[in-house]
DNA sequence: GCCGACTGTCACAGGGCTGTCACAGCCACC
DNA sequence: GGTGGCTGTGACAGCCCTGTGACAGTCGGC
């Protein structure tokens, strides 16, 4: 059974939502503030966190940061605001996903699983992109069978990706990941990477239903259906 | 039936995965601290060992080196950061595995059992890649049955590829395995040994097909197909 | 349908990575 | 002390990778 912390500081949503997920098969622990927040998660070591941005004291964000700086447990944004500056600087100070309020404990719960069982499959040396599979320790990529030479860019791009198959990742973010820089002006550097990773990956790079383009933002790794 | 070892600090954790592993079929034994641990190992002589990364005191890695230098029972790491770093340092200090946690206890028993499988096959005396035959207790490797005249530096590299067939090793790792060095520089050490390995071994040292170069990482030996 | 913004594509030059080799120190063994 | 084999080093060359910038193509909003 899963054991989820919660943090919100909203009297009625976190008794709400408490009550939503223990019902839904969740163990589920509650705090109220950043602060609790944090100081419940070194004490019970929950193996998920859902995380409300807004909080009194130490926002989400922080909370989130400080959280990863040691550990690299699944956490879940909650926030009131759609605009897309929090998503992104949700995603860049290290959450797995983001949910906006008000949000149904079901899609919630969703959400949870898919996070979870993402987390499960990383812990797997190996992954599948329907005929595209992933060796994580032989560093190796085959696609029907057939080893795809992937030079070390492109390996290292495609790894970032499938540790987050569904999730739309940024230029900036992929520019850190995989690059290891902090700015990319308005090079086509990435696109280009994507390109070429395409050409060997894809059954018809210019239709790609691996790698796709999420427009505005950057790409993202679909998941076999 | 497997008899584990389990090493972990946090109470939760430790209680936990020691009910689940107990309940898959494997017999367990805990310790909360490295000190700890390294009393039992060699109370007990577990067939593995569980071991978490961040404890008190010793810390995994320093452990899991202390094991290294007398045994050669397979390692699993634990660790709750899942960055690059960890897992090569992990490699480097001679573990057979690492698992990132969160886990779930079937992620880890499927870890544990493949480990275990693994084990089997290199504990039996000889095994072959195509022509290429390693006799570990002869420490004699063959080739169409003739005998190859391996160094000793030359037999270890080898011999350390065929602990972890199939599995990219760093020129990083492959050093400290190896020649229990820290630090390679930009020396050319391990390409050059691992070019008289292949005149050796390889049919055409030029196209090799049993150590494979992993372009950006390192080395790598395939298994026969 | 038009326009602007965004993305795909390509060729090229520079550079990083690896394979290779000769050589010198080192060690063990006579 | 001599000898021979083993080993690490550094230089070098070649190849492949990679970032860039220009341009074309595509998409979405109006």
């Amino acid at each position: 059974m899963p054991f989820l912390l919660l943090i919100e500081d909203d009297d009625a949503i976190r008794t709400g939502l408490e009550l939503a997920l223990t019902r839904q098969g969740h163990r589920v622990a509650a705090a109220a503030s950043g602060e609790d927040g944090l100081k419940l998660f070194k004490e019970q070591r929950p193996d998920l966190i859902v995380l409300d941005v807004m909080l009194p004291g130490i926002d989400g964000f922080e909370v989130c940061r400080r959280i990863r700086r040691t550990d690299q447990l699944p956490i879940i944004l909650l926030t009131a605001r759609s605009d897309d500056i929090d998503v992104v600087v949700g995603l860049e100070s290290g959450a797995d996903d983001y949910v906006v309020k008000p949000v149904q404990p079901r899609v919630l719960d969703a959400r949870i699983r898919a996070v979870l069982r993402r987390g499960e499959r990383e812990n797997s040396d190996s992954s599948a992109y329907g005929s595209v599979v992933i060796d994580r320790s032989a560093m190796t990529v085959t696609k029907d069978g057939e080893d795809l030479q992937l030079t070390p860019t492109e390996l290292r791009l495609l790894l970032e990706l499938s540790r987050r198959p569904g999730q739309a990742l940024s230029r900036q973010q992929l520019l850190r990941l995989v690059w290891e820089h902090d700015y990319l002006g308005d090079s086509r550097l990435v696109d280009a990477c994507v390109q070429r990773l395409r050409a060997k990956v894809e059954d018809v790079p210019s239709a790609p239903t691996l790698i796709r383009t999420v427009r505005g933002v950057g790409y993202r790794l679909d998941p076999p259906a």
